[in-house]
DNA sequence: CATAGCTTTCATTATTTATTGAAACTTGAG
DNA sequence: CTCAAGTTTCAATAAATAATGAAAGCTATG
């Protein structure tokens, strides 16, 4: 199966952009392949698709499975594995955003916890220690408010994020409403 | 000006972290030192500190600068530059998270606009168009969020994202509130 | 307008990261 | 148990990225 134009087109973007999401060329490229095609493929179908190893495809699969991008299909009959992707866009959106939370935060607010609770022994390290409260306090808002994001569902999600500028007024009402039972 | 352990392996990490959070390791480091040095310093201070060459301090300053990260300082009477962080920690995480949507989302935004605007031409096609829509709206919605965030003040923002779980609760009132003038 | 003091550039080199492909491994069917 | 169809691994190699440092470029001052 050979891609037309515009969706080769795509799947190189996909390329191009792979590191920028946080993987690399080829595997923003599989994912990309696996997203806008309709039916699950082998390995050997996305290693033609790409002209690229078989070796490099199982690795990409391994990696997109630790994002759990992708999941597995099986045909009655058939030994091959079937590839496709692990849920619908928005929920792939989501697991990106959170693995890449779990490696570009997490180990810097674990850092700073560490360092935060040990005393500073100079003005040097007091100063610092200022500085790395802000960021700690900044990435723990962070952390917690994706976390409450998370745990609403896809429509209240819509419906917050199609707010827009009307979240400015809600704002302005949002102590009146919290102190009702 | 040496470094205390506890600062050193602040800066360190700031370089493990680098490359994740959009930048390369060495300005990592040298915006993590920055950030916990008081004063602001010179480009030879720098590359004493982390141990570097001097022209890629020079590289370095430039891209931090056109994340604009840093600025510049000047002492009357000295002729070196003298460089420190362009704000407060919140203005720094706003300009990372603008500049790498501005890397990460706005070019595939741009070519899936493209895309959607040719017409299909045959099943396949049809297909990866109707995904390609999804995630262009995806990306469009988190777009026109994200800037709807920037325009409220920071106490605002504080104040929306310590809200937590009383987002839920107030989801639930916004159309009431909507309608009042 | 010459130069000292500083910054930038960029060809070269070093380091890191990704890819290949052959060999080893796994597994279901006969 | 054996084989064939498939998958994974990993040492070797290729490609991409980052760092160095010498040379070129600026510019304030006498």
């Amino acid at each position: 199966m050979t891609l037309s134009d515009k969706n080769f087109a795509f799947v190189m973007h996909c390329g191009e952009m792979g590191s920028r999401w946080g993987f690399n060329r080829t595997i923003g490229q599989m994912c990309g392949l696996l997203i806008i095609t309709k039916e699950p493929m082998t390995a050997n179908e996305i290693a033609d698709a790409l002209s690229i190893s078989r070796g490099n495809v199982s690795m990409g699969i391994k990696e997109l499975q630790s994002w759990r991008l992708i999941k597995v299909h099986h045909i009655p009959g058939d030994r091959k594995e079937y590839y496709a992707p692990a849920g619908t866009i928005w929920d792939m959106a989501n697991r990106v955003f959170e693995e890449r939370k779990k490696r570009e935060i997490d180990p810097t607010l674990s850092l700073l916890r560490d360092n935060l609770l040990e005393p500073a022994t100079n003005d040097d390290e007091k100063f610092a220690q200022q500085q790395m409260h802000e960021i700690h306090d900044l990435l723990e808002t962070v952390t917690k408010w994706s976390s409450e994001l998370q745990r609403l569902s896809p429509e209240q999600l819509q419906s917050l994020m199609k707010l827009g500028s009307g979240i400015g007024k809600v704002l302005d009402f949002k102590d009146k409403i919290l102190k009702k039972p």
